[in-house]
DNA sequence: ATGAAAGCGCTAACAC
DNA sequence: GTGTTAGCGCTTTCAT
C-alpha cells in the first residue's frame, strides 16, 4: 500500500455508541446489545425493548462492526483478489457473482486488483489477512493454471477460474470440454456434418478443452475426426478475419469458433466473400460476450462462460456450503445460448 | 443481507496476537506495538527491537486490523456502491480506478452491488457505515442524475458518474460537452464540413452534452448548425444499423455516432449499401468500448469515457486530496482515440 | 529504554 | 427481566 493519508474527518460528529443508547434509555449496555441482536433467549419486557428501540432511532445508532468482529474473532468479510478486474467484462461477472452470493450469507466483499503483480498481490493478501477475512477468493481473468502465493495459505481460500496441482487446494473452473461439446452440438443438431473448428493459437486449458469437446461431440454422432478441419488463429477479431480464406478451402457447412471475437472477425471476412450467415455457412462462437454476440448481424449462437456462477460457487465452496468433491477442480457448466447464426442445413 | 452462515473455521489455529509476541520476546505489549508501528518517537534498543522482530517472524504474527480500527475510530476502508457492476465493462473500470487510487493511499475497497434496488442499497450503505468506512463512493453505470439515499449522508460521500442538485454533494462526471466537441473535431480536422450526428433517443446528460459539443465544434469552425443533419436512434447496434437509410439521404461526408455500438451497427448498414469506411464516409463513435472500437473493420476513431479516471478522482475527492471546486459536478476530460475510420476528405 | 494500565465498542457469562 | 463485569487485540499516556 502507499503512504497513509491522514484520517481526520473534519466536522463529522463521533458515531453514537451502545453505551450512549443505554444511558438514553436508562438501561445497561447488555440490555441494548440484546435487543439490537434480537436474542431469542433473552427475556426483555416489551416496555424496555420499546424504550431501547426509541433511543436507537432518536440517536441514530449504528453498531460498530469492528468491535463486534473483535469480540467474535472473525469478520464477515470475504476477500477477492483478481489479476485484472476490468480488462474484460468477465472479471466483473466474477465479482458480481461473488458479491451476490457473499451478501446472501451475510458477508461483504473486500476486493483487490493486482494486475498480475506479485508484490501487490502479497500486500493485498496481507491486508485481507489483517482484516481477518473469513476466506479469500483468488481469481484470474482467463482460465489458467496458477501458483498459489504462500500467504494465501494462511487463510481459507478457493481458486476461481484458475487451478493448481498442489494438493488440498479447492478450485472452480468452467467446464471447457462440455462447452466445446455444446457448441458443436448446436451445429450437429441442425444437420451439419462437415464442421470446421477455428481454435486459438495460444496454449490454454480452453484451447485443449474446447477442442476435446468438439471431438467428443463428433464422435458421439459417429463422425470421424478430421484434423484438416481444425484451423488455428490468434483469438481475436483480426484472427477470425484472417482465417477466412483458409476456412473457405475446407468447404465446411458450419464453423465453430474458439471465441466470439473470432466469430465477429469471421463475419466480416465471410461478408467480403459475399457469403451470408447462416444461409451459406453457420457460425457458432464461445464466451457469450454480450456486446458482440447479441448484436452482430445475425446475432451469434454461442456458449456462455459461466463467470457469475464461478464467483458464486467460489463463495459457496469457501463457506463450506458446497462440497469440493475431488482433488480436481470443480467444473461449472457452460450454458448454450442460441441466437440466429445457425439454421438447419438444407438437404443436399 | 441474508441469513448468517456459521463462522467456525475448523482446523485453523487461532491467529497469533501481540501479547503472544510480547511474551515470546520477553517484553511488554507496548514495546511490540512500538516496533511494529515503527514509531519514530520511541527509543527501543536495537537489541530489543531485534528480539521482537525475530518473535514476529517466528510466530508469523499479523496485526489485527479490526482491533487497530477500534482504537483509532476510523477504518481504512472506502466503500463503493454500484448500481451494476457487470452490466458493461464500464462499471469495472470505475471499480478499477477507485481501487488503484484507494490502495495508493492505504485504503482498501469494500464493494456492494445494488442492481438499482433501493432496499439492497440501504442495506449496503448500512453495512459500510457499520464498518466505519472512511467514506462512500456512490456510482452509476451510465451518467445520470440521481437521488441521494438518506443514509449516505451519514458518511462522507462522492457521487461518481452521477450527480444531484442537492447542495453540498460532491460529484465527478465525464465532460460530455467536451467529448462531443472532440468527436466532431476529429472529423472537422480531416476537412469534413457536412457532418451528420446520430444521437440517442433516450434522454440523458450524454444526449444533451454530446449534441451541444457537436454544435460548439461546428460553430467554432463557422459552420451553421443544420438540425436536418441530426438523427436519433436507439443507442445500440440495431439502432445504428436502422439509421443507415436516413443517414444516406442527408448526403453527409461524415457521421458522428452517439456511441460505439451504434457505429458498429452503422458499419453493417453502410457495408450493405456497398459503401466503404472511411473512403466513402467517415465515422466516429463515442465511449471507446474496447471490444468494439479497437476491432471492427476499420478500427473506429472515437472518444473515450474516462471511467477509470472517474473512480480515481472520486477517491481523491473523498479523501480531500482534490478540490471539489464549485457546486457543479467536477467534469473529467474525455480523451480522443484515433484509429482508422476517418481520413482526409478528398477535395471536391 | 521499557512496562503498566486504561480504554476503543461490543458480547456473553453470571449475578441478582 | 436486567445489570455487572471481564475480556476481544491493540494503542497510547504516563510511570519508572
Amino acid at each position: 500500500m502507499g503512504a497513509a493519508a491522514p484520517l481526520e474527518r473534519p466536522g463529522r460528529p463521533q458515531p453514537v455508541t451502545l453505551r450512549q443508547v443505554a444511558e438514553a434509555a436508562g438501561v445497561s449496555t447488555a440490555t441494548v446489545s440484546l435487543v439490537v441482536n434480537k436474542k431469542k433467549t433473552a427475556r426483555i419486557s416489551d416496555e424496555t425493548r420499546q424504550r431501547v428501540r426509541d433511543a436507537i432511532r432518536d440517536l441514530g445508532y449504528r453498531p460498530n462492526a469492528m468491535a463486534q468482529t473483535l469480540v467474535s474473532g472473525s469478520s464477515r468479510f470475504i476477500g477477492l483478489v483478481a489479476d485484472a478486474i476490468a480488462t474484460t467484462p468477465f472479471a466483473g461477472q466474477i465479482i458480481h457473482g461473488a458479491q451476490d452470493e457473499a451478501w446472501k450469507h451475510g458477508y461483504a466483499l473486500l476486493i483487490a486488483n493486482t494486475e498480475g503483480n506479485r508484490e501487490l498481490e502479497t500486500d493485498a493478501i496481507a491486508m485481507m489477512l489483517e482484516y481477518k477475512v473469513r476466506g479469500i477468493l483468488y481469481s484470474t481473468w482467463f482460465h489458467r493454471p496458477t501458483d498459489i502465493p504462500a500467504s494465501l495459505k494462511e487463510s481459507d481460500f478457493v481458486l476461481v477460474n484458475c487451478f493448481s496441482t498442489e494438493p488440498g487446494s479447492r478450485a472452480v473452473v468452467p467446464d471447457e470440454i462440455q462447452g466445446g461439446r455444446s457448441a458443436t452440438e448446436i451445429l450437429l443438431k441442425h444437420g451439419h456434418r462437415r464442421i470446421a473448428f477455428i481454435n486459438a493459437t495460444i496454449p490454454a486449458p480452453a484451447k485443449d478443452g474446447r477442442l476435446q469437446g468438439y471431438r467428443e461431440a463428433l464422435e458421439a454422432e459417429g463422425i470421424p475426426f478430421d484434423a484438416g478441419l481444425v484451423l488455428e488463429a490468434y483469438p481475436d477479431q483480426e484472427g477470425g478475419y484472417g482465417a477466412t480464406e483458409e476456412l473457405l478451402k475446407r468447404e465446411a457447412t458450419a464453423v465453430y469458433c474458439y471465441n466470439d471475437r473470432m466469430a465477429m472477425g469471421l463475419y466480416d471476412g465471410l461478408r467480403e466473400h459475399g457469403l451470408s450467415i447462416p444461409e451459406d455457412i453457420a457460425v457458432v462462437g464461445f464466451d457469450n460476450q454480450e456486446v458482440i454476440a447479441a448484436h452482430v448481424r445475425p446475432p451469434l449462437s454461442t456458449v456462455a462462460l459461466p463467470h457469475y456462477e464461478l464467483g458464486a460457487a467460489g463463495v459457496r465452496m469457501l463457506l463450506g456450503l458446497e462440497e469440493a468433491p475431488a482433488a480436481d477442480p470443480t467444473k461449472i457448466h457452460c450454458p448454450t445460448v442460441e441466437r440466429n447464426s445457425v439454421r438447419a442445413l438444407a438437404p443436399a
